[in-house]
This record gives C-alpha cells, structure tokens and sequence, in this order.
DNA sequence: ACATTAAGTGATT
DNA sequence: AATCACTTAATGT
C-alpha cells in the first residue's frame, strides 16, 4: 500500500484504498509550478497526499482573482464536475508549496460513486465547501468589504505557510483580491495601525489575528 | 553611487 | 474603491 494513502485508512473502506493503490499514480510539483491552466483539459481527478494548490480564475481582460486554496487530504472540486461533463478547465492551479498527489482515472469516477459511500459523501463534501467558502466570498465582493476580505485573504495565507509572517508584495495581494495596489497599502496600513499587522518590505507580520 | 522596485500619500473621480 | 501623479524607502548592481 502507498503510504500517502495511511491517512485515508479513516475515511475510506478497504476495498476502495486498495482501487485507489492500484489505479493512482504518484505526481509531485514544486512551488510554484502552474498545475492546470484555463482550457486544459481534465483527464485525471488529484487526490492531494502533500502541500497546498492555490486556485485562481481569470476574467476577460486577463485579471487573476484568487479563488481558494487546497489542502491536504483533499481533492478539487472543479475537477470532479469537469471529469463528469469532460469539460475544460475553468481554473488555474499552482503549486503554493512543493506538492504531492495521486492522480486518480476519471472514467472510475461514476462506479466509485455508486459503490462506495465513503467516496460519495468524501466527494459531496468537498463540493459543499467549496460552495459555501465560495458564496461567502461572493457576499464580500458583493458587498464591498475589501477590507474584510482582505483580512480573510491574509489569515488564509498564513494557515497555508504554517507561519504568522508572510511574504508578499502589496501588488500581488491586489492581483489576487482584483483591486489596486494602491488600495491595498492604505488598507494594510489601517490594519497596522490597529496593531493588527505589522508591515515589512514583501513581509507583513500578523499579530492577533491568528 | 545609481537604477530599480516596493510602498506611502494627497487629490480627484 | 480606483486612478493619477508624485514622494520616499529599500534593495540590487
């Protein structure tokens, strides 16, 4: 048995890890590596064994939004209803750290539904929070709290890089949140001098927030 | 020492 | 909240 797959000894039944043994293959990337690109298409689903994969979207002027990250012991979403429907990918993956995964073959995916519940409700689980986190932020741009956002984007990074300074320039952060530059130093300086943060050149220090 | 890049600020829309 | 125009600060060569 892989040993990636110890963890899931908890959530799947025996049967099903040794499918998974036996038709997985074994992929890694390094920080920063682009995963899957827009249009690529989906021909396997990932089952993330280590580090996290950052999600973004592009918009028709080529603006990146930051969508989510994923984590370990995890798997996409979007790729699961992409494998379904054989779509395209609408999303970009990267690599936030070095990443392991396995790579599962799509055309498994309808039995596996059937035949296992653990792989059913893994699968609905994934897709349930997704939907939430996703409708949370929706609110936020909706509503127009930047600030809030912003905040939510910073703890985030910070649970991901298991460290409470990140480092980040204030242009990346725009990019990711789809403002300006600009906006985002005014803000994070508000939030310095709240003794929230405190901010370095391409580091900001985040204090009571965690 | 100089050029380059990141960050801070006031005014305007 | 975004953009402009400009300043100041940090960093690389």
């Amino acid at each position: 048995m892989k040993e990636e797959l110890v963890f899931f000894n908890t959530v799947f039944e025996q049967e099903l890890l040794e499918e998974i043994d036996h038709l997985s293959e074994r992929a890694s990337f390094s920080a920063g590596e682009v995963i899957m690109d827009y249009g690529q298409i989906v021909r396997q689903m990932p089952l993330i064994t280590k580090g996290s994969v950052k999600i973004s979207r592009q918009d028709e002027d080529g603006h990146e939004l930051f969508l989510y990250y994923i984590n370990e012991h995890e798997t996409c979403a979007m790729t699961f209803t992409c494998c379904m429907m054989r779509n395209a990918s609408e999303i970009k993956a990267v690599a936030e750290d070095d990443v392991e995964m396995l790579l599962l073959p799509i055309d498994v995916m309808d039995k596996w539904m059937m035949k296992y519940t653990t792989w059913k409700s893994f699968i609905m689980r994934t897709i349930m929070m997704r939907f939430n986190e996703l409708l949370k932020t929706i609110d936020q741009i909706a509503f127009q709290q930047l600030d809030e956002r912003l905040i939510h984007y910073l703890i985030e990074k910070s649970k991901i890089n298991h460290s409470s300074v990140i480092t980040l320039s204030h242009q990346t952060i725009a990019d990711d949140l789809a403002s300006s530059r600009v906006v985002i130093s005014r803000l994070l300086k508000k939030l310095e001098n709240d003794n929230q943060i405190i901010l370095y050149r391409n580091q900001i220090k985040l204090l009571n927030l965690v």
